[in-house]
RNA sequence: GCUGCUGUAGCUCAGUGGUAGAGCGCGUCCUUGGUAAGGACGAGGUCAUGGGUUCAAAUCCCAUCAGCAGCUCCA
């Protein structure tokens, strides 16, 4: 008698010997077919595997379908890809080898790196392990028999790990293969067969316990799928993501560049992106007027005791722009026979005189609002101001558009209340989400980032933090979306809601974020009266729905695959003559269009139609108008839509209309209309 | 900043020690064609920059700058 348990709590039972497979076919045709293998009180079965009969057994039969399937089978690849790397690369310490988004990878040290070039050997060396079908087999040892199992393998970063980061326990799995012994949790395919196929994406930098300060390993990336069809699938994917970055388009539609003589991580905006930029400038213009902002400008400088007060200078000197020393301080500094290394140490002490590129606009707008005296009546007073800053990232960290080193905020601060803040805090809220909407952007995250309990970096009053917590969950509220809540993820002075998309590749990039402030406020003194007649410190938001105009920009091309909307491409229509003899109704057309507030440009090249509309096509125009005797002779254009296709041909009149509403609709429009 | 890879015509790329190549784009001419590439001819390169090795370097070595992937960082 062999009885099963499934994971429904259901018992079946058999009266002679039955395999995973038969218990499958007993459920159904359909699960026999999908099963992989299953798994016997958590232990991974061969679907011929016998259960073993007596006792009732814990049985799950596992197909493609669960959700940790694919992921086991990723994780055993990674080890039969350890191993295939130490058989090549004798003497090779691992560290580890985890399943993420998209495949697996698993971090090496070797004595003479691993390069692309090794990736055809050690994937034919996989291929061999994989034919040689030897089990995973588990072994549980005691802690110190484990770190002596490392220690004798010369595993340090293994031995390191269970000296530390598993110091908790008492007892630690190890999972065999051949003469491929590795420390893991497990759990695995019950044997290599189950690896469809895989293949070596790249290999990477990557520091051990992501610790700078620590040694630096070889990341190899890789990916697995249980058919080669869906590896090939998956990596045309990686292919079509690629053809739609922001760094191509932005090339091949001619919308900024990025010049080597002008400077790492800064902008160019050529005519065309100009255009986009403008237009989601006024775009969002609008949006505060009617939220009773007040625009502003501030200068991109300002003295360093500027910085001294908001207390960015000197600390964050690494991530800004080097000071611009004050001419006169400088040439007083000289006569007093100051060296380089001097004056490099007194801007490390801050003791010098000077003017700094901005950071950040906060500093400035605080200024503005010091500049008068403020009362309760007056508040909230929100400034903005498409605000450009400066900072000294990293250089490995610079690319595209997404993270610059000089860059436009659609900032504004708002100095408000303690009571008025949750209202501020929605608004805030409410305008990204106007954004979103209006790019027609549903897939992004929220984060509301809050202290760390157990942290002393954060400055103010604890039950003011608790406050503006609470205010900030419950702006977050008020998009009817899900967020996450990050303690230590707040400001060290406040706390905030980040917004966060991916980009093509499925890197995350913050964009729009609302903080609350009480660090600067108390810094720069600020005050305003209140009913009381007596003074009242404000409270800040800081807040960019957009982020930063490039960073949006880049995800917006991403988001758009170049294919803007009509009311933000730069180029809405295009004038295609079948053949010169249109040429002069082509251009009436055109003046008129331009006239109604289109903005067109007619091809009057004399190329062959076809040829003409593969070039709209591919630079992206939402609309081609081709003119030709006929159309001259109905007043006409025949419409081509960037999407749809051929629409026929209707009256000039009728052509300008149809654009002019879904401009003012701002219309996104996707694959079909 | 770190590790690895890359840098050749406006763009995408081939060229691996012996006289610099292709496709697209660009220019001129021919062609006047109704919904994704008509044809011919032509111009265009200090092979990222600076050193070195060599009779000889785009090619090998070193440095710098820049780009890409990842890591670290992002007040």
């Amino acid at each position: 008698m062999t009885t099963v348990k499934l994971p429904d709590g259901s018992l079946k039972e058999f009266d002679s010997k039955v395999s995973v497979k038969d218990v499958a076919k007993s459920i159904g045709s359909r699960l026999a077919k999908d099963a992989l293998w299953g798994e016997i009180d958590l232990q991974p079965v061969e679907l011929d595997y016998e259960i073993p009969q007596g006792e009732p057994v814990n049985l799950k039969i596992i197909t493609k379908k669960d959700p940790n399937a694919l992921a086991t089978m990723r994780h055993s690849c990674a080890h039969v890809m350890a191993r295939a790397v130490m058989r090549i690369k004798p003497g090779v310490q691992l560290a580890f080898g985890p399943t993420i988004d998209g495949g697996f990878y698993y971090d090496v040290e070797c004595d003479e790196p691993l390069t692309e070039e090794d990736f055809p050997a050690i994937e034919k060396e996989m291929a061999k392990i994989i034919a040689l079908d030897e089990p995973f087999e588990r072994l549980d040892r005691p802690r110190a028999d484990a770190i002596q199992v490392c220690k004798d393998l010369k595993q340090d970063f293994k031995v390191e790990h269970i000296e530390t980061g598993l110091a908790d326990d008492d007892s630690l799995s190890f999972y065999q293969q051949g003469e491929f012994l590795d420390l893991c949790r497990g759990p695995h395919i019950p044997s290599p067969r189950r690896i469809g196929a895989f293949k070596l994406l790249s290999i990477a930098g990557a520091y051990w316990k992501g610790d700078q300060s620590r040694e630096q390993l070889q990341r190899l990336y890789a990916t697995a799928f249980f058919t080669q069809a869906e590896l090939d699938a998956h990596l045309e994917l990686l292919e079509e993501a690629k053809k739609r970055d922001h760094r191509v388009l932005g090339k091949r539609l001619g919308l900024f560049h990025i010049d080597e003589m002008v400077g790492q991580g800064l902008v160019l905006w050529t005519p065309k992106g100009s255009f986009v930029r403008q237009k989601l400038q006024d775009f969002i213009s609008e949006h505060l007027q009617r939220q009773g902002y007040d625009q502003v400008f501030t200068p991109h400088i300002g003295k360093l005791d500027l910085y001294k007060t908001s207390g960015h200078f000197p600390y964050y000197q690494d991530s800004q722009y080097t000071p611009l020393v004050d001419r006169e301080y400088l040439s007083q500094l000289a006569e007093e026979g100051c060296t380089c290394g001097e004056l490099s140490n007194l801007m490390n002490e801050g003791e010098i005189e000077g003017y700094l590129l901005k950071p950040m606009n906060c500093p400035h707008h605080i200024r503005l609002f010091a500049s008068e005296q403020r009362s309760y009546r007056d508040l909230p007073i929100r400034l903005s101001e498409f605000g450009t800053v400066y900072r000294w990232e990293q250089s490995g960290e610079i690319g595209g558009l997404t993270r610059v080193r000089g860059f436009t905020q659609d900032d504004a601060h708002l100095f408000v209340t303690q009571e008025q803040l949750g209202e501020e805090l929605i608004g805030c809220i409410e305008l990204v989400k106007i954004i979103f909407g209006a790019m027609g952007m549903e897939d992004y995250t929220v984060r509301v980032g809050l202290r760390d309990p157990d942290s002393s970096k954060y400055v103010g009053d604890p039950e003011n933090w608790d406050l503006a917590e609470q205010a900030c969950r419950e702006a977050a509220q008020t998009l009817g979306k899900d967020f996450s809540e990050d303690p230590g993820e707040a400001a060290f002075y406040g706390p905030k809601i980040d917004f966060v998309v991916k980009d093509c590749i499925g890197r995350k990039w913050q964009l729009g974020t609302v903080q609350v402030d009480y660090n600067l406020p108390e810094r720069f003194g600020l005050e305003y009266i209140g009913s009381d007649n007596k003074p009242h410190r404000p409270i800040m938001i800081h807040r960019a729905p957009f982020g930063s105009m490039e960073r949006f920009i880049g995800v917006l091309i991403e988001h758009f695959a170049g294919s803007f909307p009509l009311w933000l491409a730069p180029e809405q229509g295009r004038i295609l003559t079948v053949s010169d003899k249109s040429e002069e109704y082509g251009k009436r057309v055109e003046s008129q269009m331009r006239d109604a507030g289109i903005r067109v440009k007619g091809d009057y090249r004399s190329e062959k139609l076809g040829a003409k509309i593969r070039d709209g096509q591919l630079e992206m125009i939402p609309y081609m108008m081709i003119v030709g005797p006929r159309d001259a002779e109905n007043g006409t254009v025949s419409i081509r839509d960037r999407i749809d296709g051929d629409l026929g041909a209707i009256p000039v009149e009728e052509a300008i209309a149809k654009f002019q509403s879904e401009v003012a609709d701002k219309t996104v429009r996707s694959k079909s209309s």
